[in-house]
DNA sequence: TTCCGGGAGC
DNA sequence: GCTCCCGGAA
């Protein structure tokens, strides 16, 4: 662990009082998972935040919060839950490993309670939680426990590489031990909580990722690159690579009542334990070539789809059980879903972007009859795979979407 | 329209 | 070191 850092031994100690003075002064202190100004700290409701913030803005979060706490009032409501009731609360909010990491964390902690007569007390056993990293876990002890905790999360590693100076990419595990370090040397430990509170309402707030507001800054005036003009060159991060294309029809199957089929979709991998209709994969192109997506035209969609069948390796890779299943059936029985819409003009694709690649979602409809309906469903539940036939009302009101399905029955 | 941020799990 | 999703910023 590095000892020395950029800065003077008196900027570092004076770090935190100009801080937490601003933090009084100017921070937020009523968003309704916060725990600063109790002496009896709920970690349940700090835990269930932080999860959420892990991947969200604060403004985001708030109704989902309201919602999940209405519902789950304490750890022991929600891991009694069912999981789709859970999945249909985070819907929405994405990142949705993170919803069954909060479930079963929350049957962890149950677990622990029952044993122990309380919550974890300490890093190492809120870190046995899944879900929660040393961040999340620190922001627990710290907030939530009103014990010493150390965050560095992006915004405390925004605050710090500015300050300090720091270009060393913050993808790489030597500057994340560096701001770990850096962070460790900062944090206040008889107010460790209030610190990590004033640290993530000055990045969401002060030191924002452009235009930051350094003229209200407690720290610019030993703020490194600041002296530099040179705020948003921080934090260093390698450039990423150009996304891949993946384009697919969405399967509107619907039976002669209008029921649309959907699937669950596997633990593992995109929108894992949330309900789709069946997606057929079409083709996948390589990211920077591509450049722009061609529209999904129907002629050459069949043809792609011909030739994707043949190929057994992107098959494979591309297609979840549940797919496959339905796209030998189609096949099998000469059933043609259609496009949704005569014109072309409305049967552009729907972009859905992910992490990893852009995705064309194609709207394509066929209705079954009972007979088909049946032998269909049939065939998916003897591979144990979860079905529904909901009307797009019905599905939007009692299942867990994820956002892009939502836009294609707006569609 | 595109780009970007974000923490944990594997 | 790669995978997860969405909303807000550019």
């Amino acid at each position: 662990m590095p000892t020395h850092f950029s800065q003077s031994s008196s900027s570092l100690t004076t770090f935190a009082p100009r801080l937490l003075d601003w933090f009084a002064e100017n921070g937020r202190h009523d968003l309704p998972w916060q725990q600063h100004q109790t002496d009896t700290p709920n970690p349940y409701v700090v835990w269930l935040s932080e999860v959420m913030l892990q991947q969200t803005q604060v403004t985001t979060v708030l109704p989902y919060f309201a919602r999940f706490m209405e519902s789950f009032p304490s750890v022991q409501d929600l891991a009694a839950a069912e999981w789709d009731l859970v999945a249909e609360h985070w819907a929405g909010l994405g990142y949705y490993a993170r919803a069954r990491n909060l479930h079963k964390g929350a049957k962890q902690l149950a677990e622990i309670i029952d044993e122990t007569g309380d919550f974890p007390q300490t890093l190492a056993g809120w870190e046995a939680i899944s879900g929660v990293g040393p961040s999340t876990a620190g922001a627990i002890m710290a907030m939530g426990l009103h014990k010493y905790g150390v965050i560095c999360d992006g915004n405390v590693k925004r605050v710090l590489t500015r300050w300090a100076a720091i270009d060393g990419d913050i993808t790489k595990s030597a500057t994340t031990k560096t701001l770990w370090a850096l962070a460790e040397r900062l944090t206040p430990v008889d107010d460790s909580g209030r610190f990590a509170q004033a640290m993530m309402d000055m990045g969401a707030t002060l030191c924002t990722r452009s235009k930051p507001a350094c003229l209200l800054c407690p720290l610019q005036e030993d703020c490194l690159a600041h002296a530099q003009g040179r705020e948003t060159d921080y934090p260093v991060k390698a450039k990423k690579q150009p996304k891949p294309s993946k384009f697919s029809n969405a399967l509107i199957i619907k039976d002669t009542d209008g029921k649309i089929l959907w699937l669950q979709r596997p633990d593992n991998g995109i929108w894992g334990g949330l309900w789709s209709l069946p997606l057929q994969f079409v083709e996948k192109i390589a990211g920077k070539a591509s450049g722009k997506p061609a529209p999904n035209k129907p002629n050459t969609s069949a043809e792609r789809l011909r030739q994707v069948t043949s190929n057994e390796k992107v098959f494979d890779a591309e297609f979840t059980t549940a797919e496959q299943i339905i796209h030998e059936w189609l096949d099998k029985h000469n059933v043609i879903a259609a496009p949704i819409n005569q014109t072309l003009l409305d049967d552009a694709p729907i972009k859905h972007s992910l992490t990893h690649f852009h995705w064309y979602l194609t709207p394509r409809s066929v209705t079954l009859d009972n007979k088909q309906t049946t032998a269909l469903s049939t065939a998916l539940q003897a591979a144990e795979i979860n079905i529904h036939w909901l009307t797009a009302d019905d599905a939007r009101a009692t299942l867990g979407l994820p956002r892009a399905m939502v836009k294609i029955l707006e569609r």
